[in-house]
RNA sequence: GCGGGUGUAGCUCAAUGGUAGAGCGUCGGCCUUCCAAGCCGAAUGUGAGGGUUCGAUUCCCUUCACCCGCUCCA
């Protein structure tokens, strides 16, 4: 008996979706209050997907790392710790960081043509004609802007390009900040004046108060990444632990991010977890690092079983990195709810040079100077102060002090969930008692992922096989997630395991009373084989095993 | 935030301005010696709020959520 591994399994989102619901992976936060925009929660076997997920990274990442050794394709030896850092931080992080000022761009809305604009990026010049004085604007950068300005002003009074000299421009071109009456605006794709908003103020930040009194004094904020908690106790772990650069430190926590549009099931969500490394790195050796380090996490899900043509390494190009950045890579899947041939982004990792450390120490770093500047405030001064503190490393050995380049490889722990979720979600056939083959729903994890690694069941409830039965049960308890069911047909029992992605399940039958085996079915295979009760959890055991 | 679509049981779907049904699933019982079998029984509902009406799941308004397209995505 074997089942038709369907390899052209459609992997329909809608049918992922229910299944989770029906299964109790995911369910809508707040679900009998109608929901809550961005906000999901895991349930039951949802919940032990995720803290296999968290629990495989950790142990594979910082625990199981063996820093006597060079790992295959490392430099060299280097060392792994971890921290556990708050949620809410000292504002004065996310200042310097960037992201407060990222974060509180301030927007305006076309109503014409529904198009969104930064309010600092929309630059335009005051243009006149035939009595008509407009400010006319556009969203071009550089070169582009007195071209893109020129076009559309003779556009809006339906003028030829020869004409152009009847134009009478005025001043200099300037931010959109400059005007206040914006009914003789022009927008950046508009055709007529008046259509843009006023400046509302985005918050992409989660806004909170410390304290009972809730003032401006007292305001912070939710952080949008964990990272931050990494380089501000980066001198705290030095001064702990004995570590010596090369190393990492890693953590595991929750993120907040008031998205715009929060889409896609739970792929883009205001409050999801992070797994992230931040590795600090001799400047030399850091392009190395950097490419160990992009390997190394493509494999991490490989080893997991997402090693379909979904997955993807994509290097960004030039144009997309920060100015800082010397190299990120995406670690990308192609989530079946985005069209064909998009990808979606499960990790960055990104060699960021030694803009976060010297953030910290200097204060907020301007991203397009290079070399790297203190951005400056009108009064000449930093606009966000750092710390002050020196977060530089000395070398004991040679002497050398240096900021360290920093290597950070970002994972999103739900966006992994909803991947090895869509991963294994397969429809196959496999018959039933009178060997027709039936429809089957088998979702494929990775053992070491399985919500449940293995279900006991009695054949049939009687001839002392339930005694048995649950013996096993309370046996296996102590190693792993077991499930035990005794209630209808064994056939039922074994579809339902293969709905939630059990990948192995015990049966007790008549012949296990005379000579002690029981019989171990694979999910994917359907095969069966016996094998001794004492000797059960040593065969299932060594599936669970890091195959890396 | 804008435009379009959707919203009836856990799921798939029916029905009606006048007591909301079915199949599957779930639960209980019987039966059952390996893949959703059979028999008996049971529970569960119109996303939320308001309006019109004697009476609204149905008509109207608002809102919420989900899907698609824009926008955004450090």
């Amino acid at each position: 008996m074997s089942a038709q591994t369907s390899q052209q399994t459609v992997k329909s989102m809608d049918k992922i979706v229910a299944l989770c619901r029906r299964r109790g992976f995911l369910f809508q936060s707040s679900e009998i209050y109608g929901g809550l925009n961005g906000f999901w929660d895991y349930g039951p076997m949802g919940v032990e997907l995720k803290r296999n997920i968290k629990q495989a990274w950790w142990h594979d990442m910082v625990t199981s790392h063996n820093e006597l050794l060079t790992p295959p394709g490392a430099p060299g030896p280097y060392a792994m710790v971890g921290v556990d850092t708050t949620i809410i931080m000292h504002p004065q992080v996310w200042k310097v960081s960037g992201h407060y000022d990222l974060f509180h761009d301030m927007m305006v809305d076309c109503r014409e043509t529904k198009r969104r604009y930064r309010y600092d990026q929309v630059v335009g010049r005051w243009v006149q004609y035939g009595g008509q004085r407009i400010f006319v604007t556009t969203d071009e950068e550089g070169p582009q802007t007195e071209q893109d300005l020129l076009q559309r002003a003779l556009k809006f009074f339906k003028l030829r390009s020869k004409n152009a000299e009847e134009l009478q421009w005025d001043g200099p071109v300037q931010p959109l900040k400059c005007v206040q009456d914006f009914s003789v605006v022009l927008g950046p794709d508009a055709k007529s004046l008046g259509t843009l908003t006023q400046p509302r103020e985005f918050n992409l930040m989660f806004k909170t108060y410390v304290g009972a009194l809730a003032g401006e004094e007292n305001v912070a904020f939710l952080r949008p990444e964990t990272a931050q908690g990494i380089f501000v106790n980066f001198k705290n772990v030095l001064d702990s632990t004995r570590v010596k650069i090369p190393f990492g430190i890693a953590q595991i926590g929750k993120s907040f991010r008031n998205e715009i549009t929060p889409r896609y099931f739970t792929f883009r969500s205001r409050e999801f977890e992070q797994m992230e490394i931040e590795f600090f790195c001799h400047p030399k050796e850091s392009q190395q690092w950097y490419k160990y380090w992009r390997d190394r996490r493509f494999q991490w899900y490989v080893s997991l079983g997402l090693d379909s043509q979904r997955l993807r390494l994509r290097e960004h190009g030039a144009e997309e990195l920060s100015h800082y950045s010397t190299g990120t890579a995406d670690i990308e899947y192609a989530f079946p709810f985005l069209p064909p041939g998009k990808f979606g982004e499960l990790e960055g990792i990104a060699h960021r040079g030694d803009f976060d450390l010297r953030s910290h120490m200097e204060g907020k770093l301007d991203p397009n100077t290079r070399p790297l500047q203190v951005e400056l405030g009108p009064d000449g001064k930093p606009r966000w102060r750092g710390s002050g503190k020196d977060l530089t490393y000395r070398d004991e050995v040679t002497g050398e002090r240096y900021v360290p380049h920093v290597v950070e490889p970002s994972a999103g722990a739900d966006r992994a969930a909803l991947a090895f979720l869509c991963e294994a979600y397969d429809e196959d056939q496999a018959p039933d008692e009178k060997g027709n083959p039936q429809n089957r729903v088998v979702m494929r994890f990775h053992p070491r992922l399985a919500p449940i690694k293995v279900a006991v069941f009695p054949l049939v409830k009687k001839e002392g096989m339930v005694e048995i039965a649950r013996d096993i049960y309370g046996q296996l308890k102590k190693h792993a997630n077991v499930f035990y069911d005794e209630k209808g047909a064994i056939g039922r029992r074994y579809r339902r395991q293969d709905e939630v992605g059990t990948p192995f399940c015990i049966t007790v039958d008549g012949q296990t009373l005379e000579d002690r085996t029981v019989t171990i079915r694979d999910r994917d295979t359907l095969r069966q084989w016996r094998v001794k009760i004492d000797d059960c959890w040593s065969e299932i055991e060594k599936h669970l095993q890091p195959t890396h």
